[in-house]
DNA sequence: GACACGTACGAACGATCGTACTATTATGCG
DNA sequence: CGCATAATAGTACGATCGTTCGTACGTGTC
């Protein structure tokens, strides 16, 4: 029996996450639609069958493949967040981890959420609901946080947490669609000096 | 012979046209990876064939329809922007005009260029391209656009043109993401809030 | 009236799509 | 070990994909 530290998994588990994770690569770059049974197969060195049977549908895997970036996003960007302390200076290792996560997840296609929120934003079905739903979340997730740095009086009495979140997401898309254009560097030194902005202009 | 006095086109330059007023309302909600000839003549009561015919190939298609995407944006927001006066004025014209073109453009979809700039962003090829170079035009012009703004006194001497373009761009992005997390009218709202922010951090 | 040409159609191609079935192999527990 | 079941493969289906080819209908020119 393989008592290996990491086997926690069974071994359907272990191939499902296996998927999970080919699928996320691939939505980063090509989208969730770009997601078909015979290319995931390929990839992961399956057969179609042997793959479709995890998933049992394309909209469940898509929608798998949506909770797992979730799932790894929560882990890269927010988690580690909570190690700063509450204030501004959590805030700012939200948005450092926000615009970087990507590249420390190894997803060279960008941030697969983005490409979600664009896909679905205006086609009705569960794949919209699911992003809505994630995106509610997050909104809500990132004006806490403001709101922690005005109780601790980081940030003036009058701010207006759910406008900073709003515009602390505006410079994080910004970026995303930047770095093409601008060259990452570059990208990365704009939205910084937005962000410094952001916050210096809400300072108390 | 037809003296129409709205037939300056040619049948087929007439038809072409009608395809790709399909083609930009379908990139709209779908993308512009959801551009099939199949689902296109149907739309068009056309057959696969004759369709085809006025292309050559799906991605000649495809690069058609982001062409016609940019001329419509061009008409809808740069051009009638170029009416306001030189500096402020024109910047919130070109604002006003910039997030709300998709509703008056008719594309239920949002911004088919948003769409176009994530779907080919990490996708090397021909759309990649054509996106790109698309994107850097506009970054020019928008900085030439804020410049002006300087220029007229009306910014402070030392702004960063590139980097309030950059700004710029990143409300309009949020405003295209956020219309359906918030609802359109608080959506209008944070984004003129962020923008009279942005110009009034700027003001001499 | 003959001819060329622009325009559109219909049929067919090989490939791939998602999915349904059946069969085979691998795994883990008693 | 042996057996139940989970996991994977194989095969086939109808639909749709982009594309090709041959053809027919107009329309305007010699």
């Amino acid at each position: 029996m393989n008592a290996a530290v990491t086997a926690r998994q069974s071994k359907g588990e272990e191939t499902r996450s296996q998927i999970l994770s080919a699928a996320v690569e691939q939505a980063s770059t090509a989208g969730f639609e770009s997601l078909t049974i015979g290319t995931l197969a390929e990839k992961t060195g399956m057969s179609k069958s042997g793959l479709f049977a995890h998933f049992g549908s394309r909209l469940d895997l898509q929608i798998a493949a949506l909770d797992e970036c979730a799932r790894q996003f929560t882990e890269a960007v927010f988690l580690p967040a909570l190690k700063a302390p509450r204030g501004v200076k959590r805030l700012r290792a939200l948005f450092e981890n926000w615009i970087t996560w990507p590249q420390r997840a190894k997803l060279t296609g960008g941030c697969p959420i983005d490409s979600a929120s664009r896909e679905y934003d205006h086609q009705p079905g569960a794949m919209r609901d699911a992003v809505l739903e994630r995106q509610r979340l997050l909104d809500r997730e990132l004006s806490k946080a403001v709101q922690l740095a005005v109780d601790s009086r980081e940030l003036a009495a009058d701010t207006d947490p759910r406008q900073v979140a709003f515009e602390f997401l505006a410079i994080v898309l910004v970026f995303y669609r930047s770095e093409s254009v601008l060259g990452p560097e570059a990208a990365l030194k704009r939205a910084r000096t937005a962000f410094d902005r952001l916050l210096e202009q809400n300072r108390r």
